[in-house]
DNA sequence: TCAAAAGTGTTATAAATACACCCATGC
DNA sequence: GCATGGGTGTATTTATAACACTTTTGA
């Protein structure tokens, strides 16, 4: 079981006392490792249910950046992309069980009501490329792992419904949001990033249309091939030309007239 | 300057001691009148300041729920289409000119706290076709207004960014959401449709190709002609095949593979 | 009969989509 | 040599976009 030290306490009860009340901010972060689409969950101690990892809204801060460093305490990154997919404010949104779990744990009741109240949180998703990356959690969860997104189903809350809404935004944005290269290693093939575009849109993709559309905007550069032995024909290496790339996003919906 | 009876004070003290503190709704309703869009916005008793109406969540309700009661409350309509187009949370968000403003008018000073913080307010925006509708703003504010999008620059706090965000979610929405139904009366002709099309988009488009796509879909019946005397040739009149509309509707994003 | 706005048609280009065929590799 | 996945080309259809022509009305 996770200790609560003095220490810990103290550092949540002036992280809370700072704060927004019944305001949270939940981060999805996600990562694309063995052909699908991840991200950080936590469990609390004493449960067996899992949630996305979150904060609150510092009084002198804005919600944008409250995000950026609740995403810092968890990644240790500094310069990731944010956006915001959706504020969630069903009236059950509160920790029923997780107050009994933690009411064990002998943690201060002021903070336990801080906590345990009905919260309205602000969703915002990132994109992680770094190989390995350590999570962190806050001091309530004990424990922190990768979920893949077809299992997201077995989240607390409404915690299910932020990642598929997290999910959608992410396919939407996929095309005006430079998320390739916070997606992708530095060096990568286009059955990849074909694998990528599959997992963000749930969907099969034609392999030679999907290969003319990345190769139009001329913004991948070959640079050779991949040298790993593979079972099969080996692909070609490419590298994203980043100018090309973020000049190829675009805004516009068409409209057809 | 507007009357404080104690019957208002006392239903704005219940109002904001059944609600989530530092949280607020604004509604971006838009109409279509006279070739632009339009949306409602109230004036401070003792203020040359204009905003957005907006009003809080209680405790016991919904954040999408509370959306629709404040519009409720603000339009006496009751079935009307709401989309949520962001959340709002610098840390300039409060009242600071409008506290001085209700200092002088007798307001207990537990109301003017509690109004006077820091907010962060979620954005919903809503259609209007009714062409009579009186908007009621709540009693802190004496004076309500159509206000077109074009003047959005002389709004107070960051009401204009709301304004904008809420014009482009709306643009995004017009081919996913069925927003002609709100916007235009039962019958209408092609050119005004059009109209409002530029509106929205903020640009001209060419007549034939607007035509040929709006009947491509199905979705526009023609009922003769407009009886009205105009100036040139009468335009045809339509209304919406609300069936084969809804179904023309599509969420997809042509990726092109 | 003219201007102005509505309605219709034509055409060139680009995009989306389906699918066939060849290539390189390991077994 | 054959199964497997990678790479390339072609063809059909549909969408986009520019613009020219015709119709109807009031003045």
């Amino acid at each position: 079981m996770t200790e609560f030290t003095q220490e810990t306490i103290n550092s949540i009860r002036k992280d809370i006392s700072e704060s927004i009340p019944q305001l949270s901010i939940n981060n999805v972060i996600f990562r694309f490792r063995e052909q699908t689409l991840q991200f950080p969950v936590v469990q609390p101690a004493n449960s067996n249910l899992w949630m996305i990892p979150g904060g609150y809204v510092h009084q002198n801060e804005s919600i944008d950046n409250a995000a950026k460093r609740i995403l810092f305490e968890q990644t240790q990154i500094n310069d990731l992309l944010l956006s915001q997919f959706g504020t969630f404010g069903s009236t059950d949104r509160h920790f029923e069980n997780q107050v009994s779990t933690f009411r064990n744990l002998e943690i201060p009741k002021d903070i336990i009501e801080w906590i345990s109240k009905r919260f309205v949180t602000i969703g915002y998703y990132s994109v992680l490329r770094g190989q390995n990356i350590e999570i962190k959690s806050s001091p309530f969860f004990k424990n922190v792992k990768w979920m893949n997104i077809e299992d997201s189903g077995k989240l607390a809350l409404d915690h299910s419904v932020l990642v598929s809404e997290a999910r959608k935004v992410l396919a939407k944005e996929l095309l005006s949001q430079p998320l390739l290269q916070s997606f992708m290693p530095t060096e990568f093939t286009i059955p990849e990033l074909q694998k990528l575009y599959e997992a963000i849109l749930g969907r099969s993709i034609d392999r030679g249309n999907f290969r003319k559309r990345m190769l139009k905007s001329n913004s991948l550069i070959k640079i050779g091939q991949q040298k790993e032995k593979t079972k099969q024909r080996p692909p070609d290496l490419y590298r994203l030309d980043k100018e090309k790339y973020l000049s190829s996003l675009t805004q516009d919906i068409k409209f057809g007239f």
